[in-house]
DNA sequence: ACGCGATGCGACGCTCCCGTATCGACGCTC
DNA sequence: GAGCGTCGATACGGGAGCGTCGCATCGCGT
């Protein structure tokens, strides 16, 4: 149910072309009311096609918004190797930054993270789409840094990540102030800075 | 119409319990389902009180929303002066992070800033009660630390805010991971040294 | 060429909420 | 003690969305 079908038997099938047209319609109705007030009606009207059409292929609002979120973050962004700490840092840094300031994300991703303290399914499965996105920056970046010396070893993860991704959410999509021109690598200094400051946990 | 009314004339008067009960039942409500499924009925309903009550208070959804978030948000919290900026920031770290794990206020927050990216309204009130805060971390924490010489003259004020609050945020309303003991120094050493990295914006 | 089956689509009954109005009961002020 | 305004409760017409069902259409395989 979740991707698309392909000729079962000897029979008809589901139109892809409608298939995605809904899925584009559930983005914008996603960004413009919100998972509350989000209804099967409106997406069948803004994508033009009947509520059946709908209901075929997911079986409630829930999976069908699972199945699109889970699909989109399954996008894996690469991360090459600058050769150092501050250039891989303000490269991931800057990556985020347009990936926040995109209007579909920037509406629908605080919408989803509000709705996953009360649904068990949404938290879950945006947890594993962000453990996949944080697993870069960990793994990577910080392996990376670690290995070249420029981090201490044992450095908390965690912690690690929160002081990456943290400000520029904050900025971006809490605060919603924009980002003037040279702010970003004043930040990326000051998170370097933070991160070699960061002791090990076991000290 | 926002606060409570006392004895106009020679007549009866809004009753200030039933006023608490539904402003109670509204964070509740809030919390329980968001803003966009929010019903007057519902609310009504759980706060054990006539619709007729609440919208001889409020005019709509969106004003009863407004005024408790505006009641609630001008809670000043005191900032002491620990006399040094590594005890000012623990202290509102430690301040911060109590607020956002309560749990109506860790539902709540992100879902009306959800909503704020959508209702014009809502943005200016959360925007408003938010300035209120970061200017005591601005104007007090930043400014004390830079007449002790511990900061540097000119430093950004909008970044220092991010780094400040934003992995704890991030932390624990985002990843919702919890803070393990010993995490809060070590995240408070880290920040200091991004404070203390961050150049002034006239560099 | 034909027929089967899945398709898109609108209609249906149902539920929920809105915002207003009305009612008798109650309590406060004069 | 009298009157006024608030109280909870209930009812109303209207709107919106739910999930299902019937129907004509279209595509595929024979």
């Amino acid at each position: 149910m979740s991707t698309e079908k392909r000729a079962p038997a000897g029979a008809a099938v589901l139109r892809g072309e409608i298939t995605a047209a809904i899925r584009r319609a559930l983005m914008h109705e996603l960004a413009g009311v919100g998972y509350g007030r989000l209804s099967i009606e409106a997406i069948a009207r803004r994508a033009g096609v009947g509520k059946t059409a709908i209901y075929r292929r997911w079986n409630s609002k829930l999976e069908l918004v699972l199945d699109v979120v889970t699909e989109v973050a399954n996008r894996r962004l690469p991360l090459p190797d600058t050769g150092s700490l501050r250039g891989d840092l303000e490269l991931v840094l800057l990556m985020v930054a347009q990936a926040l300031q995109h209007p579909l994300a920037s509406q629908i991703i605080p919408d989803l993270l509000a709705e996953a303290a009360r649904n068990e399914q949404i938290a879950v499965t945006l947890q594993r789409a962000m453990q996949a996105n944080q697993r870069v920056i960990g793994e990577l970046l910080i392996d990376r840094a670690v290995k070249r010396g420029e981090l201490a070893e044992g450095i908390d993860p965690d912690t690690a990540v929160d002081l990456i991704v943290g400000p520029l959410y904050w900025r971006l999509v809490i605060a919603r102030t924009p980002m003037n021109e040279g702010q970003l690598p004043r930040l990326t200094d000051a998170i370097v800075a933070a991160l070699q400051a960061l002791r090990p946990a076991a000290a």
